[in-house]
DNA sequence: GTTAGTGACGTTTTT
DNA sequence: CGTCACTAAC
């Protein structure tokens, strides 16, 4: 038998081993479903099947990135490169990038993301003339997102009789129309959302039968990876796919599907045992993660949920420690309490900052936590939020990026034509936008021809000067990369200069940012193959498309020593030796906005389930008795889901002798309690006991913890010497001494980038080690 | 055409 | 509390 096998139960060795036919497994939480999936691939190939004929789907970049490198360590070559692997994403806009023509796409065509289409629609609310008070763009996008996902077109849409009681009930009767209009115009910007990347691969394996038998041929064994929350184009596309070989084995588990908000059906694990003649079943009951105590408590609470896939989920792991429930006055306090017992349990017990994450149902709660552990000097990295791309200096910078490789996307035309500030105003762009309607061109071309328009010579010679910008651009689309091009943007536009020379520190960071950004392309554009493992292309175009479905998650560095912050939503599928979930209290967990509906409530159910289940070794479940919303002190009950859990497995010690609390009138008591318990001093009293941690015994020159952003009010402000002229920098080498108007002195340490775009890492006698890009920072050359 | 200041409004979860 | 959109004055 070969090696990667041994070390499978009976069932994952089945599931593995089963090469030809339907095959669904149903794999319980911590169960050894990614270790199933990797074998089953590598038992494929060493059973004679080609790996450019196998098709791993997959929902986050991360889970692929991961199934890739597995497959790659078992096999010992380099075999897994020719895999398709990816989310579905990923890997369906890259089959679009070669088929997008025809439908009537550029193949370089843009993908929005949330916040592009978002503003697309609001657009087309208000060229419709419709109140956006009213048809509240979120509300329509999420709309026009649930029919886009379960197959319903403009058309169908404006017929469906159901939808439309639906909206005449909520009186937004428009959506039909917007929804209508907001597709013709993302047609017209040559520009696809997150759903179109699944609808028009469904159109497009529906309408080219040459197509679909193409990839029928070339997917002959297909997987699919957290079954329980695809959604109805995804279950076509795939069932479309899998139609000629019935080749196909789908790994799910029912009790862990929280994204019915995008349209996930659990249905389609149903409707897949019946949709083939001969689905062989395999379930996955031995968890291998947890310890008795958390797999008990999950267990338990699970079973309030109704119709659930029998299953008995059960360990070989040693019994734990019971889960401890904590109450505090506060979220601030919330946060003060697990910061302090992470500090403790390092001290006690030599964990890792790595071997903690704190979950919570909403991104707003992460702000407590994150304060305490930056007080308590403990490195954590949150995960989500704001991703770097969403940040304004990028999304600009990538604006001009996506003009140049799409001329039709007018959002993003629309973000740059005026920014920087170069006179070409509001009235001037409304007068193209009406003239582009009109005569049914792009607003590119309007511009173009601006001259035929009865523009005043001034405003004239702006859009002119713009327009010879842009298309200086696009004529090194053809023969420069990603890079090159992304530099000369930076240079022509002012944009990098600009933000140079604001000098206040938000100013600096995002100076940095933006330089970071066009390290990050650079990287890019230099290595061999791009994530989704596609060889080849460094074309602007390919960059933009696959940044846009890059979460922060995926820049990850693995072996970061980092308390992971999270929500649940995108902890699933991870797993840690300590789990701290916050926030566990009616009206956040389960949300206000999901206790309308025995549906709703049973997914916040199953969401606790996620939470509960990531815990490898010991669980912290914290509520407060009230925190800040919207800046006002509000009340919340204990969560009705800490009742649902036995009470034999809990330790309530933390929680005033009760899971509920007294009301609110307990203030107190609880203060009372807790100056007594001293909870806020078990660290110090732990390192009095055990010595100071391993951060704190070396001093080392990096900080202790890594924020997001450094904290900017670190750079000590420097005033430039009277004589500071920016010397010629293209001969600078490592050990001269040079001056910085805002870090001040310092010693080159190292030159390293291409001669068209230097970097010199210079040693400031204030400011510590900074990369610095030649090309856009002055420096004085002192010696 | 640009900018600064004020008021209304919002928090579920994500590729 | 913080962001964003709209209004009033340069």
């Amino acid at each position: 038998m070969q090696d990667y096998l041994k070390g499978l139960n009976e069932q994952q060795m089945a599931a593995a081993m089963h090469m030809k036919g339907p095959l669904m497994i149903v794999a319980g939480a911590g169960s050894g479903k990614t270790k199933v999936l990797t074998t089953r691939i590598a038992y494929l190939l060493a059973n004679g099947v080609d790996a450019f004929n196998i098709l791993a789907l997959t929902f986050t970049n991360k889970a692929a990135a991961e199934m890739k490198e597995r497959i790659t360590k078992m096999l010992g070559n380099n075999e897994a490169r020719n895999l398709y692997i990816g989310t579905f994403h990923s890997v369906f806009a890259r089959i679009l990038r070669g088929e997008a023509h025809r439908i009537g796409y550029p193949n370089s065509f843009t993908i929005y993301d949330g916040d592009d289409s978002r503003s697309v629609i609001k657009t087309v609310i208000n060229e419709l003339n419709l109140d956006d008070k009213h048809y509240k763009p979120n509300v329509v996008q999420s709309r026009i997102s649930q029919a886009k996902n379960a197959l319903v077109g403009p058309a169908e849409y404006a017929m469906d009789s159901a939808i439309q009681q639906e909206d005449m009930r909520s009186n937004r009767p428009a959506i039909a129309q917007i929804y209508q209009a907001y597709a013709a115009r993302c047609f017209k910007n040559g520009a696809m959302d997150f759903d179109d990347l699944l609808l028009k691969m469904h159109d497009l394996l529906k309408n080219f039968p040459e197509v679909l038998h193409r990839f029928q041929h070339k997917f002959k064994y297909i997987m699919i990876d957290e079954y329980q929350d695809t959604n109805p184009v995804q279950y076509e596309i795939t069932k479309l796919l899998a139609a000629a070989n019935e080749n196909i084995c789908v790994v799910g588990d029912d009790a862990q599907s929280i994204y019915s908000f995008r349209g996930a059906t659990i249905e389609n694990i149903l409707q897949f045992q019946k949709d083939y003649d001969d689905v062989k079943v395999i379930k996955l009951e031995q968890n291998y993660r947890s310890t008795k105590s958390i797999l008990h408590v999950a267990n338990e609470v699970i079973k309030n949920n109704k119709g659930q896939i029998p299953k008995d989920l059960w360990t070989e792991n040693d019994g734990g420690d019971k889960i401890r429930l904590v109450r505090t006055m506060t979220d601030n306090e919330e946060g003060r309490f697990v910061a302090d017992t992470i500090q403790e349990q390092k001290l006690r017990y030599h964990y890792y900052n790595r071997d903690f994450a704190i979950l919570y149902r909403t991104n707003a709660q992460s702000r407590a936590f994150e304060e305490s552990l930056r007080r308590m000097g403990i490195a954590y990295k949150i995960y989500g939020g704001l991703s770097f791309y969403q940040r304004k200096e990028i999304k600009d910078m990538i604006a001009y990026l996506r003009v140049t490789a799409n001329t039709r996307d007018e959002e993003a035309l629309k973000r740059i034509i005026n920014y920087p500030v170069r006179g070409i105003g509001k009235t001037t762009i409304e007068r193209a936008v009406i003239v582009a309607n009109e005569q049914q061109i792009t607003l590119w071309e309007v511009l173009n021809r601006a001259a035929e328009f009865g523009y005043k010579a001034g405003t004239l010679e702006a859009i002119q000067n713009f327009v010879t910008m842009i298309r200086y651009f696009q004529s090194m689309l053809a023969d420069k990369n990603a890079y090159d091009v992304a530099v000369q943007v930076g240079k022509h536009t002012n944009l990098v200069k600009e933000l140079f020379s604001d000098k206040t520190t938000e100013g600096l960071a995002r100076y940095e940012n933006v330089q970071e950004l066009l390290n990050s392309i650079k990287e890019w554009t230099e290595s061999p193959s791009n994530d989704d493992g596609e060889v080849g292309d460094k074309t602007l175009g390919v960059y933009l498309q696959q940044i846009t479905l890059l979460t922060d998650a995926d820049n990850e560095k693995e072996d970061a020593d980092v308390v992971k912050l999270m929500t649940i939503h995108a902890a699933k599928g991870l797993e840690f030796p300590v789990v701290f979930v916050g926030g566990v209290e009616e009206s956040i967990f389960p949300s206000g906005m999901s206790i309308n509906t025995r549906e709703e409530l049973e997914e916040e159910r199953r969401l606790f389930y996620v939470a509960v289940t990531r815990a490898k070794h010991k669980l912290w479940l914290s509520y407060a008795n009230a925190r800040y919303r919207f800046g006002n002190l509000v009340q919340n009950e204990p969560s009705r889901f800490l009742d649902e859990m036995p009470e034999e497995y809990i330790d309530k010690s933390y929680a005033g002798g009760g899971a509920r609390n007294q009301g609110g009138m307990s203030n107190q008591g609880s203060a009372f309690e807790r100056m007594h318990r001293g909870f806020g001093n078990d660290a110090a009293a732990a390192e009095r006991m055990y010595g100071p941690p391993p951060s704190k015994k070396k001093e080392t020159a990096k900080p202790t913890y890594l924020p997001v952003q450094p904290p900017a009010s670190k750079v000590v402000e420097h005033k430039p010497s009277a004589d500071f002229i920016p010397s010629d920098t293209s001969n600078l080498q490592a050990g001269q001494k040079v001056e910085h108007q805002k870090f001040g002195f310092g010693e080159v340490v190292k030159m390293e980038g291409s001669s068209h775009n230097p970097i010199a890492t210079v040693l400031f006698k204030t400011n510590g080690e900074k990369k610095i890009m030649l090309n856009y920072a002055k420096l004085r050359i002192v010696e």
